[in-house]
DNA sequence: CTGAAAGCGCTTACAG
DNA sequence: CTGAAAGCGCTTACAG
């Protein structure tokens, strides 16, 4: 069966070169015209039986794999989705992506990843670049882009989901959760717990456009409702807990009247418990720790960390679901979900 | 400049149906034949200033996206490089794609990413499908396939870069790190250290072909040294630190006579360790624990773990060089490479 | 430096 | 149920 014959093999060798075996090679062997291969493979139903057994005979004999650009030029379907995210070093967005995945692929789709670093400029050009493939739709993460970047969106003419946050303006579909809301959350279990100086520590703040919008919740929500007040701890470089390791010893050294840090993501929230741990320093009684997306180790860590879980593969199953909806040329009644989020409070608050 | 006419916006609303703007399209309106267009975006130095002003801002005005797939069969040269991999919520493999996804990027390669979730199955029509997009070459992760799989490779004519482990055997070039010297380093260590009942803990280590190798490796040197013995324990379920968490509750109740756990990565591992903390087991001294990888966790908990460290950003660096060297014509010296891993002697042993 | 012709490997309509 | 013709949107030679 996958054994080919010499020759075969001396056309396969030469594939992505020129001299692959070809639907005509097919026919050829099949003595058949090229259409009747085509359909062979595509609506086996529509061949009769003793053509398709003499076909797929042929193929096998000659190893044949069809050649997907050809077939979507002319057919003008592609078969790829393009997945923008900005990081995959974050777990958060391997969830999202492997909640589409497995919606698309059992559709037929295939997934065509892209990374922008969290770079706008970076995104843009992936944008542009991953158009080119013409494909049937578009899942990217966030609600900000360039200007630029929207117009080619807006302009491909094909249904497009932004996920990950919710928001009020999307170019065409949206599904997430909303992070100022659950910034505000957080601030407002810290506050009726008693804590009243609390610093937010992230990364990259200014890049990382939904940290941004969970500290601008908490900060609001702190000045609604008085006598307390925060401080925003921006680190520049380094990875999750490496951030939150540093970030504890920082706060105690330099601030010490800080009373509760809420981190980005819980990867540095744990590395400040881990911190914590090391040096003996009590939490929640010295100081109280919060993080952000409930993963699996959150729980696991002494004392528990108190989060905020993130529907996450829902939200990668969701806007697949919508955007293929869409491609199949259905009209969903709502273009914009939001997912929600669960405040899961434990011992370190 | 972002701002097609009308008419434009009206067509390239059109887009993967038919209708996109095209090469032609963008020819008639710089009045000059299609094949300069092209030129003028290929190779900008081959057209004239004048011309290249013109069709310049004719693209810019229509809003002009190249089909990549219609250049790609003209040219018989695709831009899409496919990598296989088994799982993308091991963060191991993350950082693989991540040294891949850097290497290739600045030569102006795509990454078409597959995963096959550990199922040989999935492997082979993964394979099957991505090949039909002609790549110029193909990594894929584990020198174990099906027959098939490895037919199909072999058959593309194309090169492929096996990553992940080192053996003597690949269908074409090999990148990676012997996972049974590993094992058996590891061995040696907790032997050394005067451990004698050692436990080894994975999850379907059946399908995950390297942590056996590393079982094995282990198991090896343990027989030769003598006066020691092992215990596989192999999860069905579950994930990383939640596994690791229950595997210390069940080896201490049923099996409490072994002094020692290899865990198949840090992940458990660390999850053991976070269990012991809350537990109030002594590490190593009740029980010692070893990871596998080197994550940057696995130095911030307490106690700090042993574990080997696997150099996985430049695996991926280097299987994509050696591909992209080959894909550019080139016959490197050698096809196979060891990246070696280090022992990373802490506490928790 | 610029262009007319042919073709990449498929599929869509249109016939029979 | 099967096929001959035309075309998808580009690029490769080959001319000038």
């Amino acid at each position: 069966m996958d054994k080919p014959s010499p020759t075969a093999r001396a056309r396969a060798a030469k594939r992505a070169g020129r001299g692959a075996v070809t639907l005509s090679d097919v026919a050829a062997a099949a003595e058949v015209a090229p259409i009747t291969v085509s359909r062979a493979i595509n609506r086996p139903e529509s061949v009769s039986d003793a053509l398709r057994a003499r076909i797929r005979a042929a193929i096998d004999t000659l190893g044949y794999v069809p050649n997907r650009m050809a077939g979507a030029l002319a057919s003008a379907k592609t078969g790829v989705i393009p997945v923008i995210v900005p990081s995959l070093s974050n777990v958060v967005f391997v969830e999202v992506i492997e909640g589409i995945q497995e919606t698309i692929e059992t559709r037929g789709y295939q997934m065509l990843l892209g990374s922008t670093d969290y770079d706008l400029d970076r995104e843009a050009a992936l944008v542009a670049t991953l158009l080119g493939w013409a494909p049937p739709g578009m899942l990217i993460a966030g609600l900000r882009h360039l200007p630029r970047t929207a117009t080619l969106l807006r302009n491909a003419g094909v249904p497009v989901v932004e996920f990950m946050e919710h928001g009020a303006r999307c170019i065409d579909m949206n599904v997430g959760l909303s992070h100022y809301r659950a910034g505000a959350a957080m601030a407002e279990h810290l506050l009726t717990r008693g804590y009243r100086r609390i610093g937010f520590v992230g990364v990259r703040v200014r890049d990382d456009y939904r940290a941004c919008q969970r500290y601008e919740g908490m900060h609001r929500r702190i000045l609604e409702v008085g006598g307390a007040e925060d401080v925003l701890f921006d680190y520049s470089g380094g990875v999750g807990q490496d951030i939150g390791w540093r970030a504890l010893g920082d706060v105690l050294a330099m601030r010490p009247v800080i009373d509760a840090l809420f981190f980005a993501n819980d990867e540095m929230a744990v590395g400040a418990i881990l911190r914590a741990q090391r040096d003996g320093i009590a939490v929640p009684g010295r100081i109280a720790i919060a993080g952000f997306n409930g993963l699996p180790m959150s729980a696991l860590v002494t004392p528990a960390l108190t989060t905020i879980i993130s529907p996450r593969k829902l939200i990668g199953r969701r806007a697949a679901e919508l955007l293929l909806a869409r491609i199949a040329g259905e009209r969903p009644g709502r273009r914009r979900f939001d997912v929600g989020f669960r405040l899961e409070v434990r011992e370190s608050t």
